[in-house]
DNA sequence: AGCGGCCACTGACAATTGTCACCGCCGGGT
DNA sequence: ACCCGGCGGTGACAATTGTCAGTGGCCGCT
């Protein structure tokens, strides 16, 4: 019996996942969770063999908890679930130590199938998408291009990024500016939308 | 037998909950669309009793299926089922003549029987929703102030909407400062994302 | 010890954006 | 016939944003 633990932000998709898996007869979905948060305590609880993780969701991000699986749970094998199937996420997945990374708009007769492959020890990695990862430039951001980037995105002026950020609104133009330079942009609103599309952005 | 027309875009969520309908013995998934323009063909093609849909989609959005399915197949009840709970969103798909709006993130085991209760005739929609639907403005943008905000979400210059529109640049200008204005926000990128947000913006 | 990269900042400048007042045209009510 | 509201536009102005050049400090590498 293959003991998983589900995490997924929409309580529906994590329902009607937990009923199809339980469906299977040597899978068994041991917990499941909506948050972040829970993922490293509900894990170190019920030990599952494997964890399907969401990336974006409440709390702490799937790609955190993750590595901080690998550090505190090393025999559970990861797996990622994600709607999006960003450069960025596959690369951060792989170095986070992920043996599986599944897109949502797959077929959902593929998902019991990767569990077990990865439970015999092989990577559920779809080969196009690995390769166009590769070819994907790397984040070129530094880290406090990607804290200014994050922090226009809800359309904030450069003054309100400066406050938060404790900077001062000077230097907060200049990181903008390397940003929209390196992300090939014409101003921040622009730089942000690609950094985030690219997986830039945790 | 309760005959559905299911459509949803992300594949594993369609096929998860085809599965999870199929399960019910008095309901039958006869059809199952990922896109908005297959909606209103394979409906008149399977003239299903329920159709449920999601509404941002590619192609035609699920309100637009939803108006044009109650013109045409007026026999098939229309559910929305939708990751927002967007006022705009709820007050259109009233309007648009849909019996139920069910949210994602609520239950899989609510889905079954508000289907059911659909087709006993019941309207199906959360009641704090409803009132929250009630309190919030309604959607104070005329046609053209949308068109504009909708060409600006992807952070395009005013010179670059203007030509996208066949506008003058000023005329933009006025357009975006009077979304600015009703929606109470500070520029472009702000207004367009709380247009978004209020599903102002279809 | 010297070099390169990232961080934080300043000041100057040009370009873009946002506001306002004002123009005419049309279509719907009353 | 009149008014109102939406549409499309202009020009002027202020504020914000983006670019560039230059200052230092700090850290890691060779």
């Amino acid at each position: 019996m293959i003991r998983i633990l589900l995490v997924e932000d929409q309580a529906m998709m994590r329902g009607a996942l937990a009923v199809l898996l339980g469906l299977e007869d040597d899978l068994e979905v041991v917990a499941q969770v909506g948050t972040g948060t829970e993922i490293v305590p509900t894990a170190l609880e019920v030990r599952p063999d494997v964890a399907l993780l969401d990336i974006e969701l409440p709390g702490i991000s799937g790609l955190e908890a993750a590595r901080e699986l690998a550090a505190r749970l090393p025999e559970c094998r990861v797996m990622i679930l994600t709607t999006f199937s960003r450069p960025g996420y596959v690369r951060e997945a792989m170095a986070a130590g992920a043996v599986g990374f599944l897109v949502k708009d797959g077929p959902v007769e593929e998902l019991a199938d990767a569990i077990r492959r990865v439970l015999r020890g092989e990577t559920v990695l779809d080969p196009a998408l690995a390769a166009a990862t590769l070819r994907a430039a790397p984040n070129p951001l530094t880290a406090r291009e990607r804290d200014v980037l994050a922090a226009s995105e809800d359309g904030s002026s450069i003054a309100d990024i400066a406050g938060r950020l404790f900077l001062s609104p000077s230097t907060v133009r200049n990181y903008l500016s390397a940003a929209i330079g390196k992300t090939g942009t014409r101003n921040k609103t622009e730089a942000a939308l690609a950094a985030r599309r690219n997986g830039w952005l945790g």
